[in-house]
DNA sequence: TGGAGAAGTTGAGACTGTCTCGATATATTT
DNA sequence: AAATATATCGAGACAGTCTCAACTTCTCCA
């Protein structure tokens, strides 16, 4: 039975394949109609399978959140890289966040699997993870260096204040969230130097 | 039948105020130990009382939650209140600030209720929620006129951002909290004057 | 090409949790 | 002590998650 993970040793069957494809797409769709809150059951369901196929490849709800949410993650480590191009290193670092916070806003609900991966090694998105921290750490050491951060800022903060902001402008409003990402910015910022 | 707030017309009837005490004892200690993934049967039953006695003073499962969450929302008031008579405004407000961040992570997953209370004015736990805004509404200003903080910041502000910050340290570590409580704490601090 | 065996699918049903409601019991009032 | 308002009881409807043994379909190799 698929474990989640491309399998090791042979590839995975072809109907496998083809199934696990549509119940992400249709946990796709659910994910962005309803949030959180669908039936694994309906998703099988409307992928034309039956609810034990389902399990068989997403052993739980969160497996199947989590492998929704990888792409997702690895989009948002390219964009970082590219960011590393911006002029101004601070400039380029809130520009990030900014596009992180759209993600989380996005994918409302999923910031705790997310804050957890970050932790989780056994985590399916861990992978996914490290490479968004590897984008921020570029970000962050490089405004660093020019002194725009805080020296003792590490990408792992960013990321988990702007994850928790999200979380805050999903329980009450965007436009909170923007206020509340600049308020955040503002603390990671570095106090004019002094001589 | 009770609907949680106390009754309007005449006093809730003895046993009815024994009953929900209980619940609400039981709640607290499953609470404690499961945090939010009780099973509200299991209340019931522990309380002694039959399933429908506990729905018939709690509607909902986020209803006892919230009034479970009632009595500390008040007491942070109050220690807001005190904190005002910190020398130090900034430093009052930093104080209160930790000790909600200390209340948040004690009820562990209940943020959410907190931060949808505040809009909404049906809730429970609104005016709860009103006090504690106006503790805080009250150490902001103090901090404001003393040019310690933005100008722009207000108590809803930082609210929001602790209990972001509660959330997050819910997901990975209290020590991570500590952190990033300090570093939202500088972006609310005023920039050293210029003149 | 065909058939053995691995890989995947199926769907009924066990289990748990939430919530409803008519019958029943208890407190309070007069 | 009867009348009435107020609560409680508990079986069961319903929905969701997850398991498993029987079955089907794919893949590979002779």
């Amino acid at each position: 039975m698929g474990t989640g993970t491309p399998a090791q040793r042979r590839p995975m069957r072809a109907d496998a394949r083809r199934n696990r494809k549509r119940l992400l797409a249709e946990a796709a769709a659910a994910f962005a109609e309803h949030g959180m809150d669908f039936s694994l059951e309906e998703i099988a369901r409307r992928a034309g399978v039956a609810n034990g196929t389902l399990y068989g490849h997403f052993p739980t709800r969160r497996a199947l959140l989590e492998a929704l949410l990888g792409d997702r993650m690895r989009a948002l480590a390219g964009t970082g890289e590219e960011l590393l191009a911006d002029p101004s290193p601070f400039d380029g670092l809130t520009a990030w966040t900014r596009e992180a916070l759209a993600h989380a806003t996005l994918y409302r609900g999923l910031g705790a699997a997310l804050m957890q991966a970050v932790e989780n090694e056994a985590s399916e998105l861990h992978a996914a993870c490290q490479a968004v921290l590897a984008a921020g750490d570029a970000l962050v050491a490089r405004a660093r260096e020019a002194g725009e951060v805080r020296p003792d800022v590490t990408a792992r903060d960013v990321f988990a204040l702007v994850t928790a902001v999200a979380w805050a402008s999903e329980q009450s409003s965007e436009l909170q969230g923007e206020r509340l990402l600049a308020f955040t910015l503002d603390g990671f910022r570095a106090p004019p130097a002094l001589p």
